[in-house]
Formats: C-alpha cells, sequence, structure tokens
DNA sequence: CAAAAAAGAGAGCACCGCTCTTGCTCTGGG
DNA sequence: CCCAGAGCAAGAGCGGTGCTCTCTTTTTTG
C-alpha cells in the first residue's frame, strides 16, 4: 500500500488536514484579515511555534486554503455542468452561473479570498492556477459543446480586436471561433462582477430580488457568448 | 468668517488632513491590510495614542479614506462624462467606463479598498453610500439622456423580472423604463467585474491587449443597456 | 483671570507573526 | 538491537499591532 509509510507521515496527514480545517473554519467566521495563526494553534491545543511544522508562514496556509476554495468553487460548477447533461447549453449555462453564486453566497470569506482583493503583500503563487482554471473550464466546456452542437449565434468582432481575440482563442479553446472566445473571458469576468456586487453589498438597496435578478442577468451572459435564446 | 473659528480648529483640519495624506500613501504603497495607524503616527513625528485625537479607530480611518476613493474615483467618472457632452451616449458610456478602468489602474490599492472584498469584520457605514453612489449615477445619467434623445433599443422583460425591475427603476431613476434600469444595474456590476479582473490578475496569462479588450467588452455593455450601435 | 476643553506624551495591555533553543519521541540503517 | 539523526512540541522572546489610560501642557472661553 501507498499509505504504509508509517504512523509517522499519516500523524504529519492528520495534523495537516486539522489545522486546515481549524483554519477554514475560522476563515469563515472571521474572515482572511482576522485568521490567526495563534488561534488556530490554541483551537487545536497546540502551542503556535508547532504550527510552522506545518505550514512556513501564515501566508503559505492562507495559499493552501486558496486553492482549496477554487477547487470547491470548480466541483460546484462542474457538478451543476453534468446535473443535466442534456440540456439546451443555454440552461446548462444559467445553472452553472446560479452554482457559482450559490458557491459565493454559502462562502462568502472563502469567495472574498479567491475573488477579492489579494490579502497579503502580493502571493499568488503559480502553485494557485490550475485551481483556479477550473470554473472557467466549465464555462468553456459548455460554450464549446454548443458551438459543437447547435452552434452559436455571435456578432462579427471589430477590426481592432480581432488579433487579441485570435490569441485568446489560441490559448484557451483552439476549437472555437475567435469571437466567442473574447466573448467568454468578458462573460467570465462579468459574472464574477455580477456575483461579487451581490456578496459584498453593493445591491444594498438597490437590488432586492437578488434570484431573479441574477437569473436574468446571467441569461444576458448566455446570450452575449452566443447561447442560443429560449 | 466662517473659517475664523479660530487657530486651533484650523490645527486640527491641518493635521487630519496631513493624517489622511500619509495614509493614503501608506495605502497606496501597502494596501490596505498593511495601514498601520503607528506607522502613520511616526511619519508624522506623533506618537500614536495622539492619532486617536482624531480618528477614534483605524476603521475610522479607513473609512474616510473609503470616502475619499469613492470620490475620487467619482470625479474621473463625471470628468469623462463631461469631456464630450455632445459625443454619442455609446460613446460617452465607454469613456466613462474607461475613465473607471484608468483610475482603477492608477489606484489599485484604493480600488481594492472600495470594490474588493470588506477588509476586517466591518461593515462600510451609512456615510459612504453618498460617495459610493457616484460613478453610478454618471452610468444612469447617461441611459438617461439617450433614452431622452435618440432612445433605447431593449428587449422586452421576462415576466418573472418585471416586478424587480419596475422597483429598480422607480428607486434608481424613475424615468427610465424598467428595461433599462435593470440593464444598468447588470451592466454596472459586470464593468466593475471587468476592472476588477483586469486588476487582480485574474487576465494574467489570458489576455494580453488589455486596452482593446476592455474597449470591446465596454462596447458589449453599452449594448446591454440599449445605447445604440455604432 | 480662572475654569474648562483640547491636545500631546508615555506607559501599558493583549494580541499578532515569527525565530530560536531545548528537550522528547519515533524511525531507520548498521 | 541500538543508537544517531530526524521529526516534533514546547517555551521564551523579539518587534510589531490596535487601543486605553493617565498625566501634563496649551489654548479657548465664560
Amino acid at each position: 500500500m501507498s499509505t504504509a509509510q508509517g504512523a509517522r507521515a499519516r500523524a504529519r496527514a492528520e495534523v495537516t488536514a486539522a489545522i486546515k480545517e481549524a483554519a477554514r473554519r475560522q476563515l469563515a467566521e472571521e474572515g482572511a484579515a482576522r485568521l490567526s495563526l495563534r488561534a488556530v494553534a490554541r483551537e487545536l491545543g497546540m502551542v503556535s511555534s508547532a504550527l510552522y511544522r506545518y505550514f512556513p508562514s501564515r501566508d503559505e496556509l492562507l495559499t493552501a486554503l486558496i486553492i482549496d476554495a477554487y477547487d470547491s468553487l470548480g466541483v460546484a460548477a462542474e457538478r451543476a455542468r453534468d446535473a443535466a447533461p442534456d440540456a439546451a447549453p443555454v440552461d446548462r449555462w444559467t445553472a452553472v452561473c446560479e452554482a457559482v453564486r450559490g458557491w459565493a453566497l454559502a462562502h462568502p470569506h472563502e469567495y472574498a479570498l479567491i475573488y477579492g482583493s489579494p490579502v497579503p503583500g502580493y502571493s499568488a503563487p503559480e502553485t494557485t492556477v490550475p485551481a483556479a482554471a477550473r470554473v472557467g473550464l466549465v464555462l468553456i466546456g459548455i460554450v464549446r459543446d454548443a458551438h459543437q452542437g447547435p452552434g452559436l449565434s455571435l456578432p462579427p468582432l471589430p477590426a481592432d480586436l480581432r488579433p487579441e481575440a485570435a490569441r485568446i482563442a489560441a490559448d484557451l479553446a483552439p476549437e472555437l471561433p475567435a469571437e466567442a472566445a473574447a466573448a467568454l473571458v468578458a462573460a467570465w469576468a462579468q459574472l464574477f462582477g455580477l456575483v461579487g456586487f451581490e456578496l459584498f453589498g453593493q445591491f444594498n438597496r438597490v437590488v432586492e430580488d437578488r434570484e431573479a435578478f441574477f437569473r436574468h442577468a446571467a441569461g444576458g451572459l448566455a446570450r452575449q457568448v452566443g447561447l442560443a435564446d429560449g
């Protein structure tokens, strides 16, 4: 067995998991700014210096939580994508958008951690990139399916954006037309604008029925990326 | 004279301004999380406790900076709106969007302060609301002008959103049709999604020519709120 | 001119991230 | 089997933080 590495390694993995769990709880309750290594250690009945055997700094612990958060959001998006594989692309799109919103509302501090302001002195290491890409890949996949199925309806690009759109398409989804790739990236960013504004209180006293409003806006994003209208 | 209140009041205003200025400098250099009352006091040659005569807490100082940032962004948007009062609404719209982006790129930490994650466990007090509304009012004004001039072209609303859209219109811009008000709020949030993603690094390795990309996306937002296409 | 209000200075509290040293325990190679 | 070394927890301590309290000085005001 590969896990037969010994009791020591298993204990280390367990303590690491316990630290992350406690930290995630504190993060959910207090927010990233208030997450304290000493408090985590206290909760686990250790002394603060012992924690440094597992995470070399508070920022490293935060990075681990960031990756977990990206993964958790990615899983939520993937589940929504796979829930109704035969539905119309526009419905799958809005389902994924609503899953993103739902995850954000359920994990506001984790959402703030990954899509809010970068917390510490600029540490967004490369290791977070694959996890961060997951939800984007889900969106790309839906548009790709639609492109290979019912097709996309998109206006042509202005000349000055054509090279950039081609570059984006080449990097992101070579099988998609350039205008779809560009629209997709814009819609991706705009989706998180909608979610972030609701979550961070900008919609207070402005939008009441946020569910309905978001569903409508997500449908607009779907139209924007060329998914056929209902 | 109203300023003849005495040397004491004037001195107080000057010290308050100096504190805010030093804090703004630190904010621009280090970010909100690293802004330290003690460091501000040190820079001003005072002792930290003296600072509490001017701001009752670190959060109050941050709130003052938040209001200033909202105002600064609002002024930038208003200037862009007024730069070409006779231009087509769609061009004035994109000009304002580009002004918002330009301000954000020039003041990243201040942008993060007002549109990033809410910093500690603190919620923005009521006093920030009017300042926060300025840039929104600019966008509303442009659409209102277009509505009273060349007119708007918008698809009808789905039935389930109609009451919410009417409520939004009533609160925000009673002279606008409900579908314009709803589209406006969505575009407003989406604009800041675009800006935030660029600023917080989500476009790294994805979008290269961000200027062109943003101009195109802002044009899409203009279409979305019903402004006539070029 | 005296009382009151405002302001600054300093000490101090409780917390923070992080480092260093000191022991203890577990593990693996001779 | 045994012991050197690795892994780990604990404690003390450094410099930093926000904030409070007291004391003194200065300025305004009745």
